[in-house]
DNA sequence: CCTACCGATCGGTAGG
DNA sequence: CCTACCGATCGGTAGG
């Protein structure tokens, strides 16, 4: 890996984990191996080195959306498919979440245009989707397309930034994936107030019923 | 209003706009008009200062949370009263549902003892109440009660932490209140996907129907 | 990519 | 509650 990525890595993991008011050049540098004007010949400066994090993040966001939105075609399939995507791209690598998430605290007039720009044409898509499925009756009549979005990002990235804090307080059910009962919960909640039809219970809510 | 009330109102003001990092001594003085001295005579050190931020606002919490729970006894109005009364705690100033989410990320550890011990016996109440909901036949049976309560507990201070910025992707139904549909969705994402039985639709969405 | 260095600002102290 | 001041560290530059 060149050393322009190892300096990107680091920003991203230390940005995410200690903010960047909270993270210095010179520990990104002591990350990477070199001296902090060597950090500086390949960024500007940190103002510059934070904006670069962000565009790598949105270029690999701006890359995967698209083809999860087209994979999928049919009713259920289609929210699942992009939901699962969403959690997939962010527990992948936690520290994604809690970039945003920071981000949206710290700057929130500039992450908001960002978001009208890059976010707004993609929850259009998935608004459309969800009033044709109020007009064919699978989805209920009172979800309030825009909102429901909003809020469904909103639980997905700040459950998997804040999880590993937060998630203390659901024990895992078994050993192995420790956050499996916390996500596969969200998705419910997801979909149980979005469809009608109530599908049957997904095996793992069998299994946990069974085990009481 | 006595000095280190004014020092701590300034400081939780500025540690949730600028984050505890991004905020110095100097600002705080600046913003109550005094010197950086005075201000630590008040409180000894910057950490001590934050500390008692926080002790303040779970001060609050602690004296809220325990009316509320005890208020509403009946099924469905319980519920209601509680995500209800979280909603206003934290809109009332989304300072404290910031200062949370800020904490969180930047002192996960630390955090997560305090929600074992502050938060954790105010979730098994609500788990029981779930869990003999889901007994009576009122409750969805693959509710997972624990995960069910953290997310939205997530739900609601995420939303309203980020409502600045994320909340202009949903637009105003009218003029006065901006943030009505993003807290009106909210609400219902976490009832329906809660109880069985689908209530006749809110006001609200009734009108937003009638609108289209 | 390094050494050497800069002005500014940080949290905090001395002393009154 | 103030003035005066401190060592440490910040982001960044000069020059090679």
């Amino acid at each position: 890996m060149d050393v322009r990525d190892q300096i990107l890595a680091a920003a991203t993991r230390q940005f995410a984990q200690n903010g960047f008011d909270g993270t210095t050049l010179q520990t990104i540098s002591d990350e990477v191996g070199i001296r902090k004007p060597s950090l500086l010949y390949h960024f500007p400066s940190k103002d510059a080195l934070r904006v670069a994090v962000h565009q790598k993040m949105l270029d690999h966001w701006n890359e995967a959306l698209p083809r999860l939105l087209h994979a999928a075609t049919s009713g259920e399939g289609q929210f699942d498919a992009v939901v699962s995507e969403m959690v997939a791209f962010f527990t992948r690598d936690p520290d994604r979440a809690r970039l945003i998430v920071r981000e949206v605290l710290d700057r929130p007039t500039e992450v908001s245009v960002l978001i009208k720009s890059h976010v707004k044409p993609w929850v259009d898509i998935v608004c459309n989707y969800i009033k044709k499925g109020q007009e064919r009756g699978t989805i209920y009549d009172d979800v309030d397309p825009e909102a429901y979005v909003v809020q469904v990002i909103n639980l997905v990235v700040a459950s998997v930034a804040t999880h590993a804090c937060i998630g203390e307080l659901v024990p895992a059910a078994q050993s192995g994936k420790v956050h499996r009962r916390h996500i596969d919960e969200l998705v419910r909640v997801a979909k149980a107030s979005l469809f009608k039809s109530v599908a049957a219970p997904a095996p793992a809510a069998r299994a946990r019923r069974a085990s009481r």
